[in-house]
This record gives C-alpha cells, sequence and structure tokens, in this order.
DNA sequence: CACACCTTCTGTGTATACATTGAGGCCACT
DNA sequence: AGTGGCCTCAATGTATACACAGAAGGTGTG
C-alpha cells in the first residue's frame, strides 16, 4: 500500500478538480483524518501540498478552505497559459521528434467522425487533446517547463467542469490543434507558437461565454462566498 | 514567534540559495531538528515545501538531497524564463500603470555612475532589478503568473553565485533593461517582449560563458556526485 | 577468495499526546 | 438593551513514541 499521505493527496486533489469539495469548503484536519482512517501527520501533510497546488489556501489567519474559482481568474490562467504553451509548442517543433505528432495528425482528422456520437466522442476527443499534452511534454524536454504547464493544467481541470464546450467548439478545436501539429511537424516553431495562441484566444472566449451562460443573471454563483453558504448546509 | 516550521523552511531555503547547503547534500530530517532544536514534524513541514520548491529532491527512494545544479539546466530555466518574463513584459505595457516604471528609468540611466564603484555598486545594480522585477509583478495584476515567476527567481538565485558577472557585462544589461523599461512606459507591448528575449538572449550566454570559465576544465564541479563525495568529509 | 544471506541498525512514515493560540459565546456592567 | 471583557473550547502547531523498510556490514559457505 502506498503512503497514507499520498493516498489523502491524491484523493483530495481529486475531490477538488471535480467540484465534489467546492470553492470555500473548510478542510479540517481532524474531519478530514476521521475521513480517511488516518492520522493527522499525513493529512497535514496533504494539506500542505493542496497550499503548494494552488488548490488550498489559508483562512484568515487559521484553517484552509478550498480555493475559490472566480471568472477573472480564468483570464489571469490563460495569460499564463498562453505563455506557456506558445514556448512549449514552439521548442517541440525546433526538436524534431516527429513520430508522436505524426499519429497525432491522423487521429486529429479523424475528430469529426468520433464527435458523431455526442457524448462518448467527447471523452475521446479529451483523451486525444491529453495525448497531444503528453507529446508536447515529452518533445519539450524541459523540466521546468513541463512542471510549470503541469501546474496550469491542474487549475483547468477544474475549469472543465463548469465549462460545457459544445460539438461545434469541439470540432473547431480540433482543427485548431490540428494547424499546431502540422507547424510542429514541419518543424515551424514561429507558426507552431502562434497557432497555440490563435487556439487559446477562441479557447478563452468561449469559456468565458460558457461561463457567462451557466452563471446566467447570477454572477455570483461561482463566488466564495456564495459557495460557502451552499456548503454550509451539510455541516 | 513564528512557527518553527517556517523558521526552519526560510533557513534552509536561504542555506541552499546561497551554497551553504551544496547540491547532493543530504538532508536528513534528525539532523536537521537537532540543528534547529526543533521536533521532526516542522522539520518535516519544511522539507516538504523544499521539494515542492525543487530544491530538494528524493535520493534513491530513501531520503532527501539538495537538488543539483548542472549547465543543462540552465539553458531549459532559461527556456521557461524567456516565455514567463516576455508575457509580463508584454502585459506590464498594457497595463498603463506608468509611474513606478518611470522612475525606474531615472534610475537605470544613473547605473553607469554607479557601476564606477567595483563591489557596492554590484549591490545596487542588483536591488535596483529586484524592484523592476517587483513593478513588474505589481502592473501584471496575475497572481499565476507572479507565481511561476517567482519560482523561476527562485532558482535562478541559486545560479548568481555561480556566474560572476562582469562589470561590462552589467553595464549591457541595464541598457537592454532600459529599453524593457522604455517599451512598457511608452506601451509597446511587441517591443517589450522583444527586447526581454534580447535580453535574456545576451543574459545566457554570459552565464553559460561564466559558468564555462568557472569550471574550467573540470566539467564535474557542479555534478551532484562530486558535490557529495566533496561533502562526504565532514559527516 | 568471492558471493550470498542474515542480522542489525539507521532513518523515514505514522500515530498519539501535549501546548498554544484564536474564535465564539456568555455574562456582567453601563 | 447594547457593549465590552472574560472564559471556554476547538483547532492548529509541536513534540514524542512506535512501526517498518531499506542499507550496510559481517559472517558463513561454496
Amino acid at each position: 500500500m502506498a503512503r497514507a499521505s499520498e493516498t489523502a493527496y491524491a484523493a483530495l486533489r481529486e475531490e477538488i478538480l471535480s467540484w465534489d469539495l467546492a470553492p470555500g469548503t473548510v478542510l479540517a484536519e481532524v474531519e478530514l483524518s476521521g475521513r480517511f482512517g488516518i492520522s493527522r501527520t499525513p493529512v497535514r501533510e496533504a494539506l500542505a501540498r493542496l497550499v503548494a497546488d494552488g488548490l488550498a489556501e489559508p483562512q484568515g489567519g487559521r484553517g484552509l478552505v478550498v480555493s475559490p474559482v472566480e471568472a477573472e481568474n480564468v483570464t489571469e490562467l490563460f495569460e499564463l497559459r498562453q505563455a506557456l504553451e506558445a514556448q512549449a509548442a514552439s521548442l517541440a517543433a525546433e526538436r524534431r521528434e516527429l513520430a508522436p505528432f505524426r499519429a497525432l495528425q491522423d487521429q486529429l482528422r479523424e475528430v469529426p467522425a468520433l464527435l458523431t456520437d455526442p457524448d462518448p466522442g467527447r471523452h475521446a476527443y479529451y483523451d486525444l487533446v491529453a495525448r497531444f499534452d503528453d507529446a508536447v511534454d515529452e518533445a519539450v524536454q524541459n523540466p521546468f517547463l513541463v512542471s510549470a504547464l503541469s501546474a496550469v493544467r491542474t487549475h483547468l481541470a477544474r475549469l472543465r467542469r463548469l465549462s460545457r464546450d459544445n460539438p461545434a467548439r469541439l470540432l473547431e478545436a480540433a482543427r485548431e490543434h490540428l494547424l499546431i501539429v502540422d507547424a510542429i511537424v514541419d518543424g515551424d516553431a514561429r507558426l507552431a507558437a502562434d497557432a497555440t495562441r490563435v487556439h487559446l484566444y477562441r479557447s478563452l472566449r468561449s469559456t468565458l461565454g460558457s461561463l457567462d451562460r451557466s452563471l446566467g443573471g447570477n454572477p455570483t454563483l461561482i463566488d466564495s462566498t456564495a459557495v460557502r453558504e451552499k456548503d454550509a448546509t451539510p455541516r
């Protein structure tokens, strides 16, 4: 069996990313140690890692809460994401490691066929994007950059639950990804970076639009205070 | 008094960045708890934070060591740094918060006078660069980007001790910085980003040259195994 | 003499007990 | 009735004790 602290960290991280633990939820050591059947020591270690990841943050001097998610953060996160992914795509184009990207070209061309099915196609597409990310990580050969990208993807995962991409957007996104991959295969670093920025600009617009729609006239839905009140009921 | 874990973390971090703890040095919990006069619990917390920072890493399943510094890493670190600082400069130019940058213009123009003194001028210049970084952090208004930049600067601090910049290089660097600041004041985001890339390219070349020189014909000086042997003597 | 196994021992991972600090509620006073 | 201060309590921060696993050394055997 793996270490208890590792188990608790993985479980809490997963629950935060899946919104089982909503932003603002209090993370109390004793409660969690009881829930996982372990002592406070490994729980503290898990919580410290969550704080380092930015998934939890101190609550007024004492206590931890799941970090809030606000529309404002989305734009900021994409400013960082753009810088990192454009650089990563550019470096991947220079590295000339073509095999995995040739495979991605073929798979991305088949996305329109995939998306005829409504929901299974969606997950197949998300898996494909994950393989694209893996290929880029492998190609750039840069632990610092990969680590920063990983941190960004952690926060993106929390947004995915909010922004329901429609099939039309997914089709567009697949074409945008294909252009990036084509540029990498062609060794065109500049185009790879620019195509990445194009993709992320469209992706951000879509995400923000989706947020506005799901929030409707209620901009405080994902406000931390509102969520905190909502979660106060089960306590 | 502040928390013991915080004290231990700050002390260890400072010792690693200043090379008082060389790369490869073993970080044993009992030894450190004795040295700081605290128990193993806060020491473990401090070590976990160092691992999250990338300043320490697991050593073969058991035990932690100060993470190695290799010339290969410098190039990788600068690939990330370029992406982040170019984006930050670009965003700072768009934010139109001019006051702090106008002040930096004046101070950067006086650097040649500062550097007539050999060593005090150096520290004055480094302070000036730190104020530039602070101004950028303040201007970009982006916690995600600032956090990523902070992580990069942590690793850069460890390199500074290795690469002895000569006064000529510092003068050049000041002119490069001034161009970046001018671009930000002019609101020219594209130029701010490009000038940043120019500065970092020259800075990387200088750093790598300085490393080659200080390592001379001994490329394994900062190899982790060599350092580990060196540190084995006091044990 | 070399290799393999066993023993021992050091160091990490976890649990639990103690200390301390900050928050919330209650009571007295104005 | 409102407010201020005190008190209690709960949760975090720290110390210590226990369990276990990996490594080093020694010894026995081939």
